[in-house]
This record gives C-alpha cells, structure tokens and sequence, in this order.
DNA sequence: ATGGTATTGAGACTCGTTCTTAAAGGAACC
DNA sequence: GGTTCCTTTAAGAACGAGTCTCAATACCAT
C-alpha cells in the first residue's frame, strides 16, 4: 500500500501558509512553555512543511536519517507531539492500527476516507456532520475534547479490482 | 482509567440475542470457510457473550486464564478476528491507541463517546450522520466497508476534576 | 564566559499483536 | 479401530510503533 497518494478538495499540495508564519507559531509555543528552539526542532519542522499532506512519523526519521542532519526517534516523536499540541499538526488513523499527520495550520478541518487497497486519501468537509456531533455531545453533557472521523474502503478504481482469498 | 462504566443508550447489559443465535451465526461462518469448532473457540465465545458490553482482548484472556480451560493469547486473537470477521463484533477505539470489541449481533450500529478521564463509554447513534456519511461515499465514488467515529473528551463527571499539570 | 535548565541520542523497554513450529485433534474413509 | 490428511493449538519468539532512561550536550539569560 503506497502512502500517499492524495486528492486534496482542491487546495495547493503543500499548506498555504508560509513556512514563517507556522514556524512561528511553534516558536511562540515553546516560549509560553519555556522550551527551546534547537537545531533538531528546526530541521524537524521544515521536514514537516516540504513532507507530503499525509505523513507518517516513520517517513519523517527515514527522511532526515538521509540528510547531514541526523535526529532521533525519540525527539522526532517528542517533536511531532510539540507540534500537535501547539496546533501545527493533526493526527489521524490510516487504518485501525497506523496514524498519520498533517499540517493543519490555515486549514479547514475535514475528515478522510481511506482506500484500504491502494492507500489513497480523500478529504471532505462537512460542516453539518460537525454541527450533529456537537448538539449529541451538548445532549450528553459531554465535553468534546477532539474526534476522529475516518471512513475506510474502496477508492473508485479499486473496485474493480480482483479480491485477495484468504491466505492459510 | 477503569475499563468499562457502561451508559448505554438504554438496551439489556447482555445483548438481546440468545447464545444459541449467535453460537449459530459463528458456526454458519466457520462452516462456509470449511472450519471447525473446537473448544478454545465454544470457550471463547461463551467468554465473549458474558463479556461487559466493552472489552479489550486482554480482558478475555485474563478471564479465560483464571478458569480451568486455558486458551492462548494467539488463539484468542485469531478467533477475535473471526467473530469479527462473521459479524459477531466489533472493533473500536478506545483512544488514539487502543481497541476494544463489542458485541453486535442484533443491535443497531451506534458510536461512541469516550470519556479520556475516566474511560466512560457513551453510545450514541445518529441516523443523519450515517446517512451524510453514505452521500459524501456516493459523491466520490468510494465504496463504504467500514468506517471510526469516535468522540473524545470529558464526561459530564469528569469535567470539574482538577487538570494534570504537564509532566516532565 | 558561566551556570542552571532543557534537550538530546542511543538503546533498553513496553505493549499489543502476529508469527513460527512442533505436537495434538478431528473428520472421513477403510 | 486405524490411517490419512488436514486444521488447530500452545508456547514463546518476533515484531513494530511508540516511550522511557540517563549520561552527555546544547541553550540562553545573565
Ligand atoms: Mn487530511
Ligand atoms: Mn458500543
Ligand atoms: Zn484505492
Ligand atoms: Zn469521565
């Protein structure tokens, strides 16, 4: 399954914003939690800002294992975690297992549909979907905190593909 | 965090199916794919039907442990996946990380909001969702399997406990 | 430049899940 | 009952994503 194989609703591959206005938002959040800007957190980000619209964090360490600049599992981890509290990032699910990210900064929130065969992914908005989910959680008396949303199946041309029999 | 403190949406803590109903389904299925019932699976599923209506796998495994008849951990996955497989369960998350089953055999499709403090399940089920969900498939011409919609946050209990600071 | 925190890298570790393999079980036919 | 030919199982090794540990290093306000 490839990993990225994206038809966006129709926005530009990479976001629209410029790689300054987001760095600075992750700047200005690590100021209010009185961390630092390192070498790591620079490469890191710019490895964000030119990596596809869906990433995986594995495609992240590969990448810039690749270059000069060599950073660690670890703080490739700590940073993507940075990066979504500070809302730079989303995290969403591949499949019931993987995740992936995606930068979010000056983006409409969607949700995505899967193709399980070739991995392609679809986005869609709908506000009104957004909207229900709200007025079940104001029902509840629930607190909505974040959500996931994603649809799996088969992308038009993979249905017509021949089916996989089960292997044993 | 506990493991179930079940609100339903107002049904029986056991599904509503007789044992003999879904023992019968899962035999039906093993049958077509020219399998048998042995008694690791008869176990597993008399574990599952007593299950609370939300568990995790590692739930059953611990349950089956304490009794007399042993079932191992690879044994009680493969057959998960075939009470999956056939319709019995369900698989959902519980976080951005764990999974947990439920039984599905007679009941209506629903979804869930998970309480992050407390682990809290809400069911809800949502018609319009489930039918906007269908027209943004039609729109692109995917073709639906399967899909994850779960609502995480603070249940109504949870939401005046005092925030954990971060951590490091 | 110094000093006191924050940060890092490497690798150990965790945890859920899957894989491997040899031994045991079941069904069908004799 | 015995034989044959599968299927299934148990146990533990292996896996993979993600986290943790901790000694060494980098930042940055002063
Ligand atoms: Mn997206
Ligand atoms: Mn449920
Ligand atoms: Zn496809
Ligand atoms: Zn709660």
């Amino acid at each position: 399954m490839k990993t990225d194989s994206v038809v966006g609703s129709g926005g530009s591959q990479i976001s629209a914003n410029t790689y300054e206005e987001v760095a600075e938002r992750f700047r200005a959040y690590l100021a209010t939690q009185s961390l630092r800007m390192t070498r790591q957190r620079e490469e890191l980000l710019t490895a964000v800002f030119h990596a596809p619209r869906h990433f995986e964090a594995e495609d992240l360490i590969k990448t810039l294992r690749e270059r000069q600049g060599h950073v660690s599992r670890a703080t490739v981890y700590r940073t993507l975690s940075l990066l979504e509290e500070c809302g730079v990032l989303r995290k969403s699910l591949f499949g019931h297992n993987r995740h992936f990210y995606e930068s979010v900064v000056g983006r409409h929130h969607h949700d995505h549909l899967v193709c399980i065969r070739c991995g392609k992914i679809q986005e869609f908005e709908e506000p009104r979907i957004e909207e229900m989910q709200e007025q079940i959680c104001t029902r509840y008396g629930f607190k909505i905190l974040d959500h996931v949303h994603e649809i799996f199946g088969a992308c038009e041309n993979c249905q017509n593909e021949p089916t996989e029999a089960r292997k044993h």
